[in-house]
DNA sequence: ATCGGTTACGCTATCCGTAATAATA
DNA sequence: TATTATTACGGATAGCGTAACCGAT
């Protein structure tokens, strides 16, 4: 099976022009490198680089599939960076200020909708409550 | 780091509406099922499905994911088919019929430049020349 | 002789499947 | 009780790093 590691190992080498460049930019050893995109050679059938005795060139698979490695690392960053930012918004603390006497009475409803609500302050004016969970004001 | 194949399951599980089911559509077990997206949760930072007593749903988190799941699956598999694509071209049979006269002094030409080329036939007409590396007509 | 890539190999970590556990209708 | 998801754990697989090797300048 291809995975997003070997995409991702191809593209720098590519961009690199060489493997030796390409693995210290990702942090392993030459061999893991090479060694990945072997695999990834093997899984596709067929030479992706050209090994140049000075450099490093894609063949004509190599160059077929690299536009769509892009493509697939470029949507799987996305969907990491989308998940976050939702996730920054709903597990941000919403602070709540209200009269003591008030909160006595909503604040246990809010806790039952919002499953691990935790709330913190105390009689003298100020309840905060993270909400780690999907809950939206009705 | 998130894998192909853990947004490759959240995919499934959502496509299905089941743990189970999903399981069983990827030939993988439940707990492996779960495990993985326990994983891509805890690398995203927050829950991605709502796990309902007779259902799953999307949380806005998956919800904002999953677009980008599916393209990054979809750019994957078309790396792979576009690679693949030209690797027939090029491994492909390239068929030759000649006279036996004009084939002795073209075929050794042609061999000089493919590499590993193999040729076949008989002096009855027709020969055929395999072309594993990427050599294209002059 | 040096530089760049590959192969060999031991170790660690990951992943899967079986079995047991928990929770909900 | 039946269904569905999670946790625990043993075994297989995959990935990495060190070291040795090859080919070319």
């Amino acid at each position: 099976m291809t995975t997003l590691r070997q995409l991702e190992y191809l593209v720098a080498v590519v961009d690199e022009g060489s493997f030796t460049r390409a693995a210290e930019l990702l942090h392993v050893t030459q061999p893991a490198l090479s060694h990945q995109i072997r695999a990834l050679e093997q899984s596709t059938g067929g030479f992706l680089l050209e090994r140049l005795p000075r450099s490093v060139r894609l063949t004509p698979m190599g160059r077929a599939m690299l536009p769509h490695a892009r493509a697939a690392l470029a949507d799987a960053g996305r969907a990491r960076t989308a998940a976050r930012q939702v996730a920054h918004l709903e597990q941000g603390e919403l602070r709540l200020a209200t009269l003591y006497s008030v909160s006595l009475g909503v604040l246990p409803q809010l806790s039952k909708r919002g499953g691990r609500n935790t709330a913190t302050g105390s009689r003298s004016g100020c309840s905060s409550i993270a909400t780690p969970t999907s809950w939206r004001p009705p």
